[in-house]
DNA sequence: CTAAAAAGTTAGACTAGACTAACAAAATTA
DNA sequence: TAATTTTGTTAGTCTAGTCTAACTTTTTAG
């Protein structure tokens, strides 16, 4: 059984990994976790030695497959948990995250799988992000930038990316959603800015930085 | 802030302090949180530095006000949890304690006044006990054990004492519940043994040792 | 291709929270 | 009340996870 803390070093590289194929390095490593790199050397000492980390001196770093399985299994518990504070106790976006990083570390099966079975098995998270089955296994689905859309398209927003207070605040403050359809109006040639319409809004501007980050499905 | 060993700790001594007015031992302590002695001694120095524990060597034990109040705010936190594990995610009674043990560590008021709120601000757990208020206040109702009623009384059950896990399953398989009604029918002069009716049960035979772990109001 | 910068490692120290062994105080009992 | 048992404390060790300082390897730039 890995420690809280163990488990945070294995979602960190989880992470890192999906941006950098060819491995994480060290320093990417200990500036995301905020811990100095020595620390984070003698963790990956431990985690090879648990066999979750390939871990050679100097070299690059790469989850093994059972840890990639226990990283995922991690992130599966983070994702329900936001989920479930969302639908169930609606709490707002953005209050969410803070709570999963501590309740993803509950040690408890039932609660969780209480938890899925309660949000109906879903497959995304209220970011949009995929969650990984019971086994470790993330599907995938090949969404659109937004940003990548023409006029006139009509798409429903499937995900959004890089979530940050912010960006979440902003979104409500709009009232997108996930699930939401747009028809995409019009796009600016110089800025990529791009004219919306859904709901009640009938010409919202969005900015490029905004629809590089929101996920679409075409509908 | 405390961290979750303390908060443990100070659990430990508001529980221990109900059955115990005049202050608790370091042996008492010890054995209740399987930690040996002298890492007792040190934590209730370290707590007493902290002022949440009035310590003097070879005196018994006693919190601070401070400390009774911190000590109350994580059994409000707890008690919540289990409540809201059986009430909203509808797990059983004897699952919920170890989870809740857990989750009483979160760090996150919001998280715990929500769930508060989706529970309509109960006063009671379900296990019957009573759920400190955000200052740590409790209120404690003058309950009577179902040992001490008569023959011919109708009862509602408002609590239950000292729940392990055997005593819970034992109250599920005769589908007792909080808030059952109950009509004592008569009780065994030698053994004090009663049996009772409610619902479907028109004639359940309960020892004296469930009765007296049933605290019940008059109705 | 070497010198400087960046990244990574080693060594050693620190804190929280646990332990054991040994000693001291308090309580019990003969 | 003196001896013995029980309870509590002190001192020192250990592990997990952190740090800084110093050193080494790799990468980058001239």
């Amino acid at each position: 059984m890995n420690s809280q803390v163990e488990e945070n070093y294995l979602k960190a590289l989880f992470y890192l990994s999906m941006d950098n194929e060819t491995g994480v390095s060290v320093k990417m490593l200990s500036k995301h976790l905020d811990i100095k790199m020595p620390t984070v050397t003698s963790m990956m000492k431990k985690l090879a030695a648990k066999n979750l980390v390939n871990y050679e001196s100097y070299k690059p770093l790469k989850l093994t497959e059972q840890g990639k399985k226990e990283a995922a299994l991690v992130i599966r518990k983070h994702r329900l948990t936001e989920m479930y504070l969302v639908e169930k106790m609606h709490l707002g976006w953005e209050q969410v995250h803070d709570i999963a990083e501590q309740i993803e570390h509950i040690k408890s099966p039932e609660f969780f799988s209480k938890m899925d079975e309660l949000l109906g098995y879903p497959k995304i998270d209220p970011h949009g992000s995929p969650i990984p089955d019971k086994n470790g296994k993330m599907v995938w689905k090949a969404y659109t930038k937004l940003s990548e859309c023409h006029a006139n398209d009509r798409v429903k927003i499937a995900a959004v990316i890089n979530t940050s207070d912010e960006f979440l605040k902003f979104l409500n403050g709009k009232d997108i959603c996930l699930g939401l359809e747009m028809t995409i109006q019009s796009i600016e040639q110089f800025d990529n800015t791009m004219v919306v319409s859904y709901g009640n809004h009938i010409s919202e501007t969005l900015s490029n930085t905004a629809c590089e980050r929101l996920l679409v499905e075409k509908c």
